[in-house]
DNA sequence: TATAGACTGTCGTTACAACGACATTGTAAT
DNA sequence: ATTACAATGTCGTTGTAACGACAGTCTATA
């Protein structure tokens, strides 16, 4: 457990906690481990409690009519998650998978209530971090919506590099881990069209293609070639 | 004031809380006028206060890299809305104008951080307001990808119906006052598209057009023949 | 009641993305 | 080294939605 508190303790989130609260989480934390595959939990299940990832890679999807599966976030270690649930007692949101061997520290949710009942200050902290999901949700719908689909893939592209190449340097290459089929997962579209888009976004100088990775040389110039608002 | 008192408090969540809570709320409310076209505050703009609709109603929009405008939604009397910056003291994260004439009950930032730090008990009933943020972002999420046109179109129509004609008896006709240009600004879509696919839904008795206005006779059997999971 | 402006209904045309198909290349395991 | 599998690169075909154009209809206001 020891070994992990470097990792969940590294989110600017976490570490925006004074250190006695932070400590009191982690003391309410149990290790679990899932094998790659394994299923977190599903969308309409009850939530059981709040999750930081120690190591391994998180896929969250949702199905939707027609059955396809949508990817609408890699989350990697150093990453907590699933207080919706523990807030407004309403069912999870969405499918969580591993996508690797996994630990993920758990705070039941029985020690989870315990904690804010015993520290009220917790919760201005924890409105933060909701008002950073509605933010993030937003940015989302931002775009998936009103964009190119070549402003889509750039916009996805970019998300990939600050919330889950995380610890980076400020303006160094980052390599993202995934296929394209992911990434067409992600922005709606097919593994063919992802893969023309790339090749465009390559001859541009902007990223570079490697079999199952991506590289981005450059995020900033990525990022102020395809300016958002 | 006191007139619209009724109205401020009809949403499940104001009711939710309270009434001593209740009471020192409205106690803070300046209310505020705004002509037709109007705009309360642009995307980006640091946060003043916490806002409740009295009569009235606002378009919340954004506006693509492109420079449409995309509505993501339509807010009638009785809703609260604005909280966001003021727990994160981030900027607005859209753009808000009034489509009519409007009255609005405005919480000024200064006061609500006064009532919060008086009353703490606040937290959790903020904390639910912003997990429905989440989850209606979340929803909204859900029905602008891996949906089709015509889904969407469907899901959007049953959001308005509930958001917005909010205090309605259950199983009853709800006619929109919308256009269907706006409709398309809403599902991204154009207009022809939108009227081609109400066609649709009109030849399968779904719903009815008028001039300026939808009708949706029957909004569960919508809701039935189009299931979302 | 006449008129302007907003909204609706319905055409083609055109652009673009999804899809199936198939060859190629990288990677890991035996 | 061989093999199996996963991921990539690149066709052509097809379906579908955006767009421009224009006619018709409703509503408010003078």
């Amino acid at each position: 457990m020891e070994h992990f508190k470097p990792v969940l303790i590294s989110s600017s989130w976490f570490s925006s906690l004074p250190e006695y609260l932070q400590n009191e989480l982690l003391g309410k934390v149990r290790l679990k481990h899932f094998k790659a595959g394994q299923q977190l939990h599903a969308k309409g299940e009850d939530g059981v409690g709040f999750y930081g990832i120690c190591e391994g890679r998180l896929r969250v999807t949702t199905i939707g009519v027609d059955g396809s599966e949508m990817l609408l976030a890699l989350l990697g270690p150093g990453t907590w998650f699933g207080e919706i649930s523990m807030f407004d007692n309403l069912p999870r949101t969405h499918d969580n998978f591993c996508e690797t061997d996994s630990t993920i520290a758990v705070i039941p949710k029985n020690a989870f209530n315990e904690l804010l009942k015993k520290f009220p200050e917790l919760y201005p902290y924890f409105a933060t971090l909701l008002c950073a999901r509605v933010r993030s949700a937003f940015q989302f719908i931002d775009a998936s919506t009103g964009l190119s689909l070549k402003h889509q893939l750039v916009k996805r592209l970019l998300m990939l590099t600050t919330s889950y190449g995380q610890h980076v340097p400020e303006n160094s290459a980052i390599t993202l881990t995934l296929s394209q089929e992911s990434l067409a997962q992600m922005i709606n579209s097919c593994r063919q069209t992802v893969n023309r888009l790339l090749g465009e976004l390559q001859q541009e100088g902007l990223v570079l293609l490697h079999y199952g990775k991506i590289t981005i040389p450059n995020p900033d110039k990525l990022f102020h070639d395809y300016r958002f608002r």
